[in-house]
DNA sequence: CGCCGGTTTGAGTCCATTCAAGAGGAGTGG
DNA sequence: CCACTCCTCTTGAATGGACTCAAACCGGCG
């Protein structure tokens, strides 16, 4: 149970944080699970599409539409949710760079959940045609694709057990270790010392609690030495991890981190 | 919001409940979204594949596994679910005859949940090469086969949303309606009528509620008029379907039901 | 300097839990 | 056919974790 402390992901060369060309952070988020031939990875590249940028908190998808095309994030943040009945708000997941934000519609028309931008965020907008298309005669890039659907959706799920069967603290701590891990495996944080891209106000919406209770958690995490917070940043002490992850009754599993050789 | 009364699912000719060869259920549950050619359908059926009984309350998959199959669901019900550090237990789907129960396998080698039978269950193994090559040979199936996981996905999405922003009352009333159509669906029951094949613990554990209280928030429902309670079997009255609805703050968007001409 | 979004803190309340005991019902074996 | 057993459902009383509703604080930025 638990995983090894940081030197495996913390030793695998990571792609420079930072800007890139938009197609290019998928390329190489999909090849470092499965290989994908030069010939694959160019068709990738050079399929059709076009940017955007979108400000913080921006709407950039909403539930009911019918889009055109498959979204993109090629840089920031964005963060999906639905809203309940009582105004309530649960957010679904969180984007970072490299990951789509309905690839649902490449297959189905209806979005069935809204998307907002966390951070100044650029999108790229490719037609669904065109990804079908490149699915269809590329299968090592299908599967990929395919795979990372696969895994977004046990993350979810784990998100349901998180919140269905873990108390406040736990809870917290877990999507914390959830957090360090995915930001370091994307090459957009370290293990031990991220930037949290949420207000307190939204990670409460992603774990099912209150601001104020997440507030007094967050604090409470932190009295116990497990983290320490300035600002937005989450540092989590090399000797601190292992106690995270108990706290946080953390195993990386289903996140479905590959060994990458 | 909420969705038009009974006819519209009503009214669907639906295939007969009951026990069926091996992989028929799945093609006639694949066709009834997007269309499959008879060869198509020919390959799906002629997949190579084994069949196992399994009894009521055994293990199918456990978390950890590495199959070499994918296991699809003949007859029968299963749930998925994990377990916490602390002994608790979150149920996270519900699957049901002509559902896969670890179609993630076909891409990702290790199992991230639990599987066990809530009846005694037929499943047929496929070897996860043959579903593979089907996959490829045959994109309308592989089309059709993802469309089945990103519908599943936002069911997931939907219990994570239910579970952390719905009272009890409501949650549960969310619930009943999903299975009120998705058993519909299926043809395994009735929209106004159905059985429902899940303990009053196991119901707790999908809706993250103690067995207690989830019993006194059925008796709340029932004694609100909104539902009927004999044994298992929930009998949700024409003109209490909207109600119903209305307090589980329902919408099957998010079940992607389209409408099949 | 003053605003403003975000964070922190407090006191009181409530929804759901815990723990326990009892009732019901279906199946099994004598 | 009855008695027994086990599993599931039901119910009660006390407890507690997280919520509600405010107000105060803070820091960055115009």
């Amino acid at each position: 149970m638990g995983i090894e402390p940081a030197q495996r992901l913390g030793s695998t060369p990571k792609p420079e944080s930072g800007r890139k060309p938009p197609l290019e952070r998928l390329a190489i988020r999909l090849q470092s699970r499965s290989p994908i031939s030069g010939e694959e990875r160019d068709a990738l590249l050079s399929l059709p599409h076009s940017s955007r940028w979108i400000a913080r908190g921006d709407y950039i998808l909403r539930e009911g539409d019918r889009p055109k095309h498959c979204y993109l994030l090629n840089s920031g943040f964005a963060y999906s949710h639905r809203i309940v009945g009582r105004g309530g708000r649960q957010v679904t997941g969180v984007q970072m760079s490299g990951d789509f934000l309905n690839l649902q519609n490449w297959l189905l028309d209806v979005v069935d959940e809204n998307v907002r931008a966390l951070t100044k965020s650029e999108v790229a907008l490719i037609p669904r045609e065109a990804l079908l298309d490149l699915v269809f005669d590329h299968p090592a890039i299908g599967r990929a694709l395919w795979e990372d659907t696969l895994i977004e959706a046990s993350i979810n799920r784990e998100w349901t057990a998180n919140i269905g069967r873990r108390d406040a603290k736990t809870r917290t701590a877990h999507l914390l270790c959830e957090f360090a891990l995915r930001l370091d495996i994307a090459g957009l944080g370290e293990q031990s010392h991220y930037e949290l891209p949420l207000t307190q106000e939204q990670l409460a919406d992603a774990l099912a609690l209150t601001p104020a209770h997440l507030n007094r958690t967050l604090r409470a995490l932190a009295a116990q030495g497990l983290i320490t917070r300035t600002n937005r940043v989450i540092r989590i002490g090399i000797e601190d991890w292992d106690n995270l992850v108990e706290a946080g009754d953390f195993s990386s599993r289903y996140l479905h981190i590959e060994a990458v050789e």
